[in-house]
DNA sequence: TCTGGGGTCCTAGGACCC
DNA sequence: TCTGGGGTCCTAGGACCC
């Protein structure tokens, strides 16, 4: 069997774990630039806060119901994250970390143990993990259990929304699973978005029960090979197995929107230098090196000009291939800064600016080019001490010059929460 | 005033190879 | 009149996830 824990409103439960004060009370946490709301206590829920819905659309009930309104505290989500899946790692040895607020745990060692007469163990078992984790994090978790991930998905939503069930749901015999399946909406299954599913209510498929009789052929031929496996893993035949090691990202992406509309290439230049910074630190910590820089800028869609009509609009992204892959913010930054030269335009208001690393390689097993060798050695030592400097002494405190010293592009964080967990200085402090 | 960010996988079709 | 068979690689676009 397979366990699925997952975070109940993640990030508005990192907020309350340190901030006791907020229980009880509608919390949100909105999106980078606190723009859209992208977390939702029970409380929000309760009182009509949509997912992803723009904030300046709520104020009134913000007001109203003395919502409290956090800013996107990464550092401090990432913390907690690491914290939950440490303990559940006390408890089963195979967890696949699947997301920051999400993993899958083996529990075949437990069924081993006990045999196959007491299946209601593991509810047990699964209720210990629960209460630890909500004693040691204050996260509270649900847990879904059944013989394939798909299921066991199934399983963990039912799991949050059913009262009854105390925050654990388990579908082990057939009949429970058929129940379960009859009543699911196809909307609400692992790999079915809204496309998926507007084409299959137009084939009158509306239960996950009835998607698991869906002939094969047409699954394949309609929904690709996810589809089939997606019915296959309803049925009981698992496809999709644990992954223990999380395999090294293909790309890796920075892309923040800006806080204010800009024209001028020179504040461009220094938000692109930013990015390139957080790219590339991501791309050193995987021990990889890029082959080719992507950069890319957008105005902003919504925008309206004086007249009301919707303002002109510019998007594009240049590609450069590299001599050679490099792990260099110094050296990607020149290409980057390149490409994004030969893109801008004067006269049009930027929503953002944003730069893709992608071909990556292990920094060891890097290929000169024909007629260019690799890079200098040095650049590779340089770029880990500033890496080491950063990570001590705090994000920036040694930068490309590119980058400057105007944060004014940057984005909004007007209700920051302190990094309780990471940062000697904003700890907390028991009287 | 104000509308997110960062990823993965699959497929069809075109270009190419012997 | 008659024009093969079996492959690989790349890309754009579309779907999905949290």
């Amino acid at each position: 069997m397979i366990g699925l824990v997952d975070c109940n409103n993640f990030y508005a439960s990192c907020e309350r774990s340190f901030n006791p004060a907020l229980d009880g009370k509608p919390v949100i946490v909105l999106s980078n630039n606190d723009g859209n709301v992208v977390a939702r206590s029970a409380e929000a829920k309760a009182i009509g806060i949509k997912m992803a819905q723009p904030v300046f659309q709520i104020r009134e009930l913000i007001e109203a119901h003395d919502v409290r309104v956090f800013s996107s505290n990464y550092t401090l989500y990432g913390d907690m994250s690491a914290r939950v899946m440490a303990t559940l790692g006390r408890f089963v040895e195979d967890v696949e970390v699947y997301s920051i607020d999400e993993a899958f745990l083996d529990f075949s060692c437990y069924e081993r143990q006990i045999g196959r007469e007491e299946p209601a163990d593991l509810v047990t078992l699964a209720r210990q993990i629960r209460a630890t984790v909500a004693q040691w994090t204050r996260i509270p978790v649900s847990i879904g259990i059944a013989p394939t991930k798909t299921l066991a998905k199934v399983a963990n939503w039912l799991a949050k929304r059913d009262p009854a069930c105390g925050g654990v749901r388990m579908l082990a015999t057939e009949e429970q699973i058929h129940q379960a399946l009859a009543g699911f909406d196809i909307a609400e299954l692992w790999g079915i978005g809204h496309r998926y599913t507007a084409r299959l209510r137009r084939e009158g498929v509306r239960t996950a029960l009835q998607y698991s009789r869906i002939p094969d052929d047409w699954l394949r031929d309609n929904l690709t090979v996810n589809g089939l496996r997606l019915a296959y893993e309803l049925r009981g035949t698992p496809c999709r197995l644990l992954e223990l090691e999380s395999p090294a990202k293909k790309a890796i992406c920075a892309a923040p929107s800006f806080s204010r509309p800009v024209g001028d290439l020179a504040t461009m230049s220094q938000a692109l230098a930013t990015h390139l910074a957080r790219a590339s630190e991501k791309l050193r910590k995987q021990g990889s090196a890029a082959s080719c820089v992507t950069v890319f800028l957008n105005t902003n869609r919504f925008r309206k000009s004086p007249n009301g009509e919707l303002a002109k609009q510019y998007s594009n992204s240049q590609s450069v291939l590299l001599p050679h892959p490099s792990a260099s913010s110094l050296e990607l930054n020149h290409y980057a800064q390149a490409a994004l030269k030969a893109i801008f335009r004067f006269g049009y208001f930027y929503q953002k600016v944003g730069v893709l690393l992608s071909g990556l390689v292990p920094t060891d097993h890097r290929q000169p080019g024909l007629f260019t060798d690799l890079p200098d050695e040095r650049l590779a030592k340089l770029s880990a001490a500033v890496d080491r400097v950063n990570q001590r002494h705090g994000r920036d405190r040694v930068r490309l010059a590119a980058q400057g010293y105007d944060r004014t592009w940057a984005m909004r964080q007007e209700w920051l929460s302190r990094r309780y967990t990471t940062r000697w200085g904003e700890i907390l402090f028991a009287k």
